[in-house]
DNA sequence: TCCAAAACGTTATGTTATTACATCCGTTGC
DNA sequence: GCAACGGATGTAATAACATAACGTTTTGGA
């Protein structure tokens, strides 16, 4: 589960979906990635769905829960990291990747405080990035 | 999209699902309410999702995003609060529901130093409440 | 070279959610 | 009372998201 720190070397359809999710401004649909591939030789949704699998434990991309759409990992280090929330513009849907090692570890102890051991975490927040908020 | 402070007063199919939540132990996705919901008369999914929507509307339930379901809200104050998060059991699927103020400007003002301002959240933690970490 | 594991291709199917449209039902104003 | 309106409902169809099952191909050691 956690992403290798190996830059592995990726297989023709995960590069292929790598790149798409890399070049896109926002995040995609694995329906869409699906969309964009076809003249590369994809016809199932398959094919998409098992690259993503592959890119995430590499730890290359994140899914997104709240949009059920994928983006490349932006964060250089991201993988050294616990914790990562996701705010996500609901104008220009661009995503920001947010770490911040305080904040996860007051999020696991208030889980604690709870009763509860945290193993894994989706943080997405909706709202305008500030570029959109002056528009 | 504030929740009410007046109690609504529910509709029947409204009354049907919010009480299909209450009485479970775990969230439902909608169509095992809907299956649940057969022998009332329902039929067909939007029946349930017209009034899971409302419900939320109205503060009296959650969608959990990462798992595509619905909990009704066991938290007395639930819409005093700006965040709240969702610790679920990985093996137990319950589900424990954290408000804590002062998380909540931390994550906010977080993301304000990312350049990003936040209307809605989702924060949702899978791992083990206590009960199933002992066994 | 040979074997095993990983990746791939394809079809079918399962699961989650919405669109579109017709009807019903309670409230308001006359 | 009753017409008009808006909210809620019923139903069918379809869109969107995701996985199961199965067989074949590729790849990277022993």
């Amino acid at each position: 589960m956690t992403p290798s720190t190996e830059a592995p070397k990726l297989t023709k359809n995960q590069t292929l979906v790598y790149r798409a999710l890399k070049s896109a401004e926002e995040p995609l649909s694995a329906y869409s990635i699906l969309d964009q591939l076809r003249d590369d030789g994809f016809r199932a949704p398959l094919q998409v769905y098992r690259a993503l699998d592959k890119l995430i434990e590499f730890g290359l991309i994140h899914r997104l829960e709240s949009i059920n759409s994928f983006v490349a990992c932006r964060h250089p280090d991201c993988g050294t990291h616990e914790m990562v929330a996701f705010a996500i513009c609901e104008s220009c849907n661009r995503v920001i990747e947010i770490t911040d090692d305080a904040m996860a570890s007051n999020l696991a102890s208030l889980a604690r405080d709870n009763g509860f051991s945290v193993s894994r975490s989706t943080i997405e927040l909706r709202g305008l990035c500030d570029a959109c908020r002056v528009h």
